[in-house]
RNA sequence: GGCCGAUUCGUCUAUCGGUUAGGACGCCAGAUUUUCAUUCUGGAAAGAGGGGUUCGAUUCCCCUAUCGGCUACCA
């Protein structure tokens, strides 16, 4: 019987989530998901320098909007069988597989300090720590053990190198990109702890915990595939060649213009959000966009990252979750990197947003205008909501798309003015203003036919006529149907509105 | 520079040796409409290049090119 299979999500805590990052918490979550596993949130703050507060309580927030569940680890519950969830509450366990792999003659103790080894690599070109060089270097495998011995006791500051055998063929087996093989060789002795802070670094800390927790799919981004062989190493290092889990490195989210990985400048620069929610800097005050309140719904998210990268072979493009956890499949999961399309991000939100109900729509709509000290009947509004919708991508489109409905125009539109504003119009709207005043039935499935034959029986110009009227009710030439949003507006208004167009167009 | 990975319309992608290379976003045109938008219909638009293998390559192999990732006491 297979193991029970178990994923995690392993950010570090140096900020908002990237939007790539997300992609690869929603990968795992559907696998988990479509396996009955468990699906794990991890943090891995092992560089202390880069540890920025308020990061993984985003994270946890971003996952939860977008109905990322977890079922273990940070976010959940503080205990959970493997706690702690934190890298760096964790120190005492790494240290003891340090020592480990100390004792075993599979790692060594390094001296160098940072600028020493800046020296060598401005020296040699191509430097690299490793058997051709760790001799040259300062470490317990080229100092005495009587020195090694001082040095660590009067507590000079080390590292713990991996000991890499060279010219061995490392094979990697990738889910999605078959087998990788990579020789020993390119591979440099990695820093597996550092003394400063007594944590471990990335790759060391990965492995243990893997193991640790019983993961048993890897599921990453590209950047840690050439990293991989030397987690593998590692796993047979510590004896665990077993337990090590599969591996599947997902391609990358590329900017939508040019090349290169997609970061939080293209956002800035383009116009759109990398980040799932809002995100503040605490030191600069700048604040990077997130989708929530740019207005995006997180189904559209899901459906929209779901398919940058992924497809289930058919023409489907629209999936919900249960969709994606039903059909997902790391093989159909592609190997190129995928250029981020936000015209299509937007797309999706707009389907969303016709399935929405318009008495949901018009709930969020109400605050909206609250904020804009408009108080609108919810009735009146809903049925607003339902003229103008399709026009809209997100909800924050809506005012837009109705604001002639709650404020009457203060200008109108040139252009239109000078093609519809004719001598007799001034004559032809108090026609229509008299007209209409005698209406007391103004729902738009009355007034629209007896407006027309008065039209028609004056022998005027249908679209002369409702143009300007259209122009009184708007200020544009934009707008639904022209009837309904007398109806809306109510006769009161409607007349209000042509009265004053008569009276400032006519000055001119 | 070295290593690894990738390469189908502008973009996301389908195709698992034989197709008029399909769909979607975006774009353009037409229809509908009192306006704008929606909607509908139609259109333009792709296998990086070169060698093989094969009766036949977008598909398999090799080379080149291009792009990307990695190359930290960062993840």
């Amino acid at each position: 019987m297979d193991k029970k299979v178990r994923v995690r999500f392993a950010p570090s805590p140096t900020g908002p989530l990237h939007i790539g990052g997300v992609r690869t918490a929603l990968y795992n979550y559907l696998f988990a998901r479509q396996h009955g596993g468990d699906m794990l949130l991890r943090i891995e703050d092992t560089d202390s320098a880069r540890f920025v507060p308020g990061a993984e309580e985003y994270i946890v927030e971003a996952l939860n909007w977008l109905g990322i569940e977890i079922d273990e680890g940070i976010g959940v519950d503080a205990e959970g069988p493997h706690a702690p969830y934190r890298q760096s509450e964790r120190k005492e366990i790494y240290k003891k597989y340090v020592n480990q792999l100390l004792d075993a003659g599979l790692a060594y103790y390094a001296f160098d300090t940072p600028q020493e080894l800046d020296i060598m690599r401005g020296k040699v070109a191509n430097f690299q720590y490793d058997a051709s060089t760790r001799m040259e270097m300062q470490n317990s495998l080229s100092l005495s053990k009587s020195e090694v011995e001082e040095r660590l006791t009067s507590g000079e500051k080390y590292v713990v190198r991996i000991k890499i055998e060279p010219n061995e063929d490392i094979v990697v087996n990738d889910l999605i990109r078959g087998e990788v093989i990579i020789n020993s060789s390119i591979l440099d002795d990695k820093v597996l702890y550092k003394s400063v802070d007594e944590l471990p670094t990335y790759h060391l800390a990965n492995v243990v915990d893997d193991y640790l927790m019983e993961i048993t799919h890897v599921i990453r981004g590209e950047e840690w595939l050439p990293s991989s062989p030397l987690h593998v190493i590692l796993y047979k290092y510590l004896g665990w060649e077993k337990e090590m889990p599969q591996f599947a490195h997902l391609p990358l989210l590329l900017k939508p213009d040019g090349n290169g990985k997609l970061s939080k400048r293209d956002g800035d620069r383009l116009g759109f959000p990398v980040f799932p929610l809002d995100w503040e800097d605490a030191t600069t005050g700048t604040i990077s966009k997130g989708y929530r309140e740019a207005g995006y719904f997180p189904e559209a998210v899901i459906n929209f990252l779901a398919l940058l990268g992924w497809n289930n072979g058919t023409d489907q493009e629209m999936f919900t979750m249960q969709e994606l956890i039903e059909q997902f499949s790391l093989e159909r999961v592609s190997k190129s990197g995928a250029k981020f399309d936000y015209e299509k991000g937007k797309w999706f939100n707009h389907h969303y947003l016709q399935l929405k109900s318009n008495e949901e729509i018009a709930d969020i709509f109400q605050h909206i205008l609250v904020q804009k000290d408009i108080f609108e009947d919810f009735n009146k509004l809903t049925k607003i909501v339902g003229l103008v919708k399709e026009r809209a991508n997100f909800i924050t489109d809506l005012w837009e798309q109705s604001s002639y409905f709650f404020v009457a125009p203060e200008s109108y539109d040139e252009k239109t003015v000078k093609k519809r504003w004719k001598e007799d119009t001034p004559q032809e709207m108090t026609e229509l203003a008299t007209l209409l005043k005698g209406l007391d039935d103004f729902s738009a499935v009355n007034t629209e036919p007896i407006v027309k034959q008065w039209i028609t029986d004056n022998s005027y110009n249908m679209g002369g006529v409702l143009n300007v009227f259209r122009l009184a009710l708007v200020g544009a030439p934009k707008g639904v149907h022209l009837f309904d949003i007398a109806e809306i507006i109510g006769k009161e208004e409607t007349l209000r509105r042509l009265n004053l167009a008569i009276e400032r167009l006519s000055e001119e």
